[in-house]
DNA sequence: CATTGTCGAGAGCACTGCTCTCTCACATCA
DNA sequence: TGATGTGAGAGAGCAGTGCTCTCGACAATG
């Protein structure tokens, strides 16, 4: 059935596991509550062994990266299959920031010290929501654009960003993209890290409309 | 002059110190690079002698977060004299984070393990710049609401938290505020944490105009 | 069969926050 | 002045982290 080898097998299920392991820590106790120590403990293996199969720290926290940004891009993805609307993105997200609290705080967080993300691994993955947002945004919508844009060439960046991803926005999207983007990850920042004091937790999906909504979507 | 014993003043100095020094390697190295034991190797103590100053590392951070909520309020309120725009609130921000990006993480980013701040101690500088925001959008400008709001009960919570630092806002301006401070604080994140790629740092303060102008302000 | 490579064990380094006990100098007070 | 008490610092120690290095046992491969 498998074509490898049962020593390869074993190794690629040990990943798996301690990816496994590593993403349960995540969402239990947050980004310091993973530890290879814990996992190599879980795995009934002493601490050093588990360098056998992940380099350091920063490379799993690599996979769990690109995990969550998978999953919560999979999210929308289904969601928008049902309703195409810049609403549904931001009550997705928020839905899954809820169930996933530290995963959301790795990914739209404070960077991790003494990390880099590895471009190639973690671009598309993390791109892959802005990029719906952009091809949302783009759609010939009644667009009352009276606000002022920036020279173009400030946006020279993100287009280009975005032409890499294969998108070829004029400057009015990019900067509603941005802006929407902005809005909508701010406020989910703004519950998941309890910056409106207590008592928002009811009326979250409420406030995401609301804002949706003031954006004129 | 100074009306307290010897004693008390060395030991003020000595606290004084200590959150000056917390602060320095805040800025250096960020979060994880303030260490009390680092801090008492500075001044010439041995590690558990820091515990006579500071009762424990989180001590130390309410400190530091009060000291950086106040700087960037003042920063603001500067700003706002010669000023009075939501865009000066935004560019003054930007600016601020920009200098000092781990303060900034440290008051806007992902909360701190196993931290809580005492709200006695947090909470009136940590909202100065959301209550300037409220009373400038407060304002009569000439609101084009088209906007649908949220139903008025799920407001209650913020209403009430404005409401206890001396605010009477409408549904309409609490949402607007909501969606400002959103957006603002959004964007700024995603400036400092680098999740719009590189190339970017260039053009900072034109985004934050484009988006305030996004928003309608 | 012999060589090569992999996996796990174990010791060790440097670092963290924090606690406990002890000593000593100083200030206060009878 | 002499006894008493207090506060600062020293030092050892605990539990935990990431990570490295070496060595032995075993399996896969030529």
């Amino acid at each position: 059935m498998t074509n490898s080898t049962p020593r390869q097998q074993a190794r690629l299920e040990t990943e798996a596991q301690i990816t496994r392991i590593g993403n349960r820590m995540l969402d239990a106790d947050g980004l310091e509550g993973v530890s290879l120590r814990a996992i190599a403990r879980e795995l009934g293996i002493v601490s050093s062994a588990i360098y056998r199969y992940v380099k350091n720290r920063n490379a799993l926290l690599t996979i769990l990266i690109r995990d969550a940004f998978t999953s919560i891009a999979d999210a929308v993805d289904d969601a928008l299959e049902h309703d195409n609307s810049v609403l549904t993105v931001g009550v997705t997200m928020l839905a899954w920031s809820r169930t996933h609290p530290n995963r959301w705080a790795l990914i739209y967080g404070t960077p991790i010290p003494d990390y880099q993300a590895p471009r190639d691994e973690t671009v598309v993955p993390g791109t892959r929501i802005m990029v719906l947002l952009t091809n949302l945004l783009a759609e010939p919508t009644v667009q009352t654009s009276r606000s002022q844009l920036p020279p173009t060439h400030a946006l020279d960046a993100l287009r280009e960003g975005l032409q890499e991803l294969g998108l070829e926005p004029d400057d009015r999207v990019i900067m509603a993209s941005v802006t929407v983007w902005s809005a909508v990850i701010g406020l989910i920042n703004a519950l998941r890290f309890g910056q409106f004091g207590p008592g928002v937790e009811q009326v979250e999906d409420e406030l995401m409309q609301g804002l949706v909504s003031t954006l004129g979507h």
